[in-house]
DNA sequence: CTGAAAGCGCTTACAG
DNA sequence: CTGAAAGCGCTTACAG
């Protein structure tokens, strides 16, 4: 007995190869007798469709591609959770790939993912380097979503946050609260798109407040728990305590509370600090995290479903769509005397 | 003009399709004047290798699937990123699919997996409903390995950990404290294997320590923060507040701490608590969580080399292997007078 | 060291 | 409502 095909089934059935297609995906085309016969001769040899012919056939396979650098980062659990939620029940999966913050490892991933002809890319992260590649994905006839921000080039298709402003919401508010002396610890900014427009926000802020940026008070590193730890410590070594620490996610967040207790200051009795992202986590760190909310569970599954769309139908513009964000006020940060430190 | 193809980079280079094929996939077996000819030519033309063709004409395509209840935990990410690391540089890619706790959802995602005729299945967490799935996935040729235990069945891959004897060795640790009323806070052990060999070796380190288990103490739920905070909520509301609480996850024991901080009751003054995985927020709790470390990243490397092994020859035995864990002892447990409560 | 040829298992117009 | 036929782009023995 050779294998059990379309073939097969016809056979067993007594109907071609077209029309067992066309029950398996258009049924309705097909006399409810014969559909039955075909039903039932798929049940008897235990078929099994092939997806991988079904793909090679239409020439592009039916599976998205997800850029990110590391799923170790709770924030992306949900951007995950996201895609898989709008996934199911469709005939896409999901293929993840780690950069784990490499330019090469990157570009080697987009390599990868145009050879095996995806339906679609979603990027959760991705260095300043590899645009060019990107959109290169883009013209190949891949279709290349990129989240967590609003890319500068407008054809690009974006389901992202404006992370300028609500860095710039965050840093106004440190200020409202009396804070000068504001510390900022984020990702790598010189890389990073994303990471850069939080910075600016934050020196825009200050500037448009009157307060005075200390660079010795900026610290871009990746966005571990421990590497807020390093960054404070390294902060603290060279400079007086500041007021204020804006980290630019939550991870990075709670390992500068972290350091901060093990140096001996009180949060936010001594030392203000806020985070960004509003993982799971922070209503339950102590004290609790005041933290910039971002949508990642609706960024995934919008970002899925535009994928889906354009790799269905070639529509003419690009999808941009600007997810709002709020600040979440919790116990870390407190209001202090401007005069004060 | 045509498609870019092998053939089309074979008639431009002036060689058979057989040797394009060849000079991409064993360059050795292919003069070296030959070679450079193919190369120019696929510089030339923008060539673009096709893995789904590839997949196709194999009869296997080089993809490796992951089958998790959701990526809503942050242990799943050292695992994840313990794949991707051995995947790194081979031909494989990995499926991500998600079963939200799901036993139908499950046993789509399985289907699915069985359709696109995957390399390799790599499962994370499955309800013990879908036992037999696995199996007959594993007969049909789809190589099948389980992590996070050691399944009861000798045939099937395992790269795990003794739940039962992490959890024995926990309980001991509590009761040696001087705890005799220590509350369980599990995953759903009613349905998942793993969860119940760790209630398992709960009860039995009880037992042996002569301690009598108070079944008030004991909850079963899903394994995120809020649903720790809820399930220790609905233990001190019906009971005396125990004297310990064993969370068998540390997002769980996250929860439970800031319920029990939120009913009044110090950690570890009042109640000790741990947890189990070691999660990467764990030492930055407050306090520190005592728990048990889990190898998340090496399970998740071994068990993608593994999955690749399996796939690409059939020897004979199944893959079994048990790692290591071991308590980590931080300060969210003290010892007691053991007359106290 | 290289080439010709078969075949992987579907889908998709097209014809009837 | 159904069938015959071409073709998707590779890999793999086999022959030379």
């Amino acid at each position: 007995m050779g294998r059990i095909d379309m073939h097969a089934v016809a056979s067993a059935a007594g109907v071609s190869q077209s029309t067992v297609s066309r029950v398996l995906h258009r049924p309705r085309l097909v006399r409810p007798e014969t559909r039955k016969l075909v039903y039932e001769a798929i049940e008897r040899l235990g078929y099994e469709y092939n997806s991988v012919a079904a793909d090679f056939n239409k020439q592009r396979s039916s599976i998205i591609g997800l850029i990110i650098f590391t799923a170790r980062s709770s924030i992306h659990a949900d951007v995950i959770d996201g895609i898989q939620e709008e996934l199911q029940n469709t005939k896409y999966s999901l293929i993840i790939g780690n950069s784990r913050y490499n330019a090469a490892t990157e570009r080697e991933l987009i390599r990868l993912f145009r050879q095996r002809r995806l339906s679609g890319v979603i990027v959760a992260e991705t260095t300043d380097e590899n645009r060019d590649e990107l959109r290169n994905l883009e013209r190949a006839g891949v279709p290349t979503v990129v989240t967590w921000e609003m890319t500068e080039d407008n054809n690009c298709h974006c389901i992202g946050i404006d992370n300028y402003k609500a860095s710039y919401e965050m840093t106004q508010y440190l200020v409202t609260l009396g804070h000068r002396r504001i510390a900022f610890i984020g990702g790598r900014y010189d890389r990073i798109e994303r990471v850069r427009h939080r910075y600016q926000g934050f020196c825009d802020a200050l500037r448009d407040h009157g307060v005075t940026l200390d660079t010795g008070l900026v610290v871009g590193t990746t966005p571990s728990v421990t590497d807020g730890r390093e960054a404070m410590y390294r902060i603290l070594e060279d400079n007086e305590v500041p007021s204020a620490v804006f980290a630019a996610s939550d991870a990075l967040a709670i390992g500068v509370i972290s350091s901060l207790k093990d140096s001996g200051y009180s949060v936010p009795e001594d030392v203000s600090v806020c985070g960004f992202d509003d993982i799971d986590m922070a209503p339950f760190t102590t004290p609790p995290l005041t933290t910039v909310h971002v949508p990642g569970y609706k960024m995934g599954k919008l970002a899925a479903a535009s994928a889906m769309r354009l790799g269905e139908s070639t529509d003419a513009g690009a999808i941009r769509v600007c997810l709002p964000t709020s600040i979440v006020e919790r116990g870390s940060c407190r209001a202090v005397n401007p005069s004060g430190g």
